[in-house]
DNA sequence: TTGTAAGCGTTATCAT
DNA sequence: ATGATAACGCTTACAA
């Protein structure tokens, strides 16, 4: 390692506090010992000790993202990444660090909870889509440790940045339904979370609001993935939807799959549309239909929204944030119409 | 925060040596004060103070993956979330922390090297997907920072973890040479990175092999992204191959989609065979035959073979370890055989 | 404006 | 086997 306050300060001929104030830019330093300090600090190479600094001031400026399980389609998916360049982003603008937490068995749970939140290594964690049951959200809220849900979460006084999942889906079913459909099956999320929740709540919203009944038989359960939108759709296919509306475009891309195989055709036997605008979605053919949603700033959003919490923390309360942010819907081939 | 060493130690009716000894799992404790030592822990809750133990053992226990370009690629490809995947797994069975170090900015990264490198706050780094041309690692050798580069690096002495880029290469060209092509175009990936060298250089290797001349005119440089494939398979076009090995998926979709704008098909007019394994390539028409790459093992290797060097810093220097991972010939449609 | 000195919570050395 | 005590490099009253 370089010098320290020490070494620089002799070399400046004043004592470490005066070197403690100039790098932290505080008051009271006569402009030309600054200019002085400076200069020694440059000549020396003086970087200042993190750790130590910690030591003193109980902050490390390091966040953390949690991930509590390890979803699968979360490493499949764009999701994840774009969500970490967004929360990087934002960390690099304000001096903070990202460290990233993934864990699956609860035996690693329970050590990481130790290593990480208790031991003072980081100010504040960001939850990534957190299903409805994990304890990890109560945890954090026992322990008064400063956190932001990325994701809605139904708790006053949780702070969340979430896409407006129930705004997108009805979007995309209303699509359906402008466009002739009344048969609108739906293949949902799972619904231990919020965002299949959410997007499920969308889906029944644009067919109540055209008085369309939604009936259970056209809405089956999946869970993201590929292989669970081509059974929900080899299920729907019995019923007899005339399209259906993916909660995932994975799952759009399984049911297309058994849309095909049942010799049919997308979209003019059955228009489809999904969710998420994931890479794949437009260079399938038919291009998906699906909804957008701003991912990366999902990320920068929630880290600020932490960050300032970290920042004003001496401070009363600071009222919750519960941010939602608009999600878009890109028309392409898959559902029949192109405009 | 929690209780102190101190508390701890007065709770037990010890002094703090002995309760440090107790948790660091060190000799010289006698069976019946360890014991009595652990209730006191237990019962209070105790949880080291990860700052203030770095601070003089001078280890953080934190090492930082850093990535150079944010190549547009990796925040679209699985690549990216499976190799922090591996990265984190081997980071959390040896109780060590993961920080991701992205920057884009030139001026973003001298501030970050401060930031991160100098202040004491990571123990190693690694370094993935480097271009050839990136001052990164020559950075760290200077310094002497322990790191691992993910993907190999010509130069002695640095440590590296990568796939088998040029048999991967190689076997997906040999597969299209043994269906019969002999006019086999190639799509590279950028040709200053070493994945792209690399990639290449099986598709030489493949066709010396079968004493096939290699044609300039049927080498096209891409930059891993759709749009390049496109680009490249248009131009490749005019040429006629009957054959089109891309270095990445994404440019085998491309190419793809050029080839159907030009009105032929695939496999019957052009086989076409892409690199990487991106679940996309399954999922389209026709399913793409590419070349899988054990990513989440790069990871995981990579890390471990860092912390590695971390544990053994005070031995003389270890051996240089270069690792090279094997790849696997997917075949599926695209190519014209499947067996 | 500047310097002195007391911590921050550990580990590590050296007595006992 | 156990306990004082001195670091580690910094910030921060408090004094000058």
């Amino acid at each position: 390692m370089g010098p320290t306050l020490e070494e620089v300060a002799r070399l400046a001929g004043v004592s470490r506090s005066t070197v403690s104030r100039v790098i932290n830019n505080r008051p009271n330093v006569r402009p030309e010992t600054r200019e002085k300090v400076w200069h020694s600090i440059r000549e020396s190479g003086y970087q200042p000790h993190a750790v130590a600094r910690s030591l003193v001031t109980n902050r490390t400026r390091v966040i953390t993202v949690i991930i509590p399980e390890a979803v699968n389609t979360l490493f499949s998916d764009p999701f994840f990444p774009l969500l970490l360049r967004g929360a990087t982003d934002a960390c690099n603008a304000r001096q903070y660090h990202l460290m990233l937490s993934l864990f699956t068995a609860s035996a690693e749970r329970h050590e990481m909870y130790g290593r990480v939140l208790y031991s003072g290594l980081v100010d504040g964690v960001i939850v990534a889509s957190s299903p409805l049951d994990d304890p990890l959200i109560p945890d954090l809220q026992e322990d008064q440790i400063p956190f932001v849900s990325i994701g809605r979460y139904p708790d006053e006084g949780v702070h969340y940045v979430d896409v407006d999942n129930v705004a997108g889906a009805r979007m995309a079913t209303e699509h359906l339904i402008r466009l002739g459909h009344r048969r609108i099956a739906a293949i949902t999320g799972p619904l231990g979370t919020v965002a299949g929740q959410d997007r499920l709540r969308g889906y029944r919203q644009a067919l109540e609001g055209r008085r369309i009944p939604v009936q259970d038989e056209l809405i089956v359960e999946g869970d993201f993935t590929e292989g669970s939108g081509c059974a929900a759709a080899q299920q729907l296919l019995s019923v007899s939807p005339s399209a259906i509306f993916a909660a995932s475009d994975m799952m759009a891309i399984g049911a297309l799959r058994a849309v095909r195989d049942a010799g049919l055709h997308v979209p003019q036997d059955i228009a489809l549309v999904g969710f998420d605008d994931v890479p794949t979605a437009s260079v399938i053919e038919p291009a998906l239909t699906t909804v957008r949603q701003p991912i990366e700033r999902l990320g920068s959003m929630g880290v600020e929204i932490l960050l300032d919490l970290l920042d004003n923390e001496q401070d009363a309360a600071s009222p919750t944030q519960r941010i939602v942010l608009p999600t878009e819907l890109v028309v392409r081939a898959s559902c029949g119409a192109t405009w």
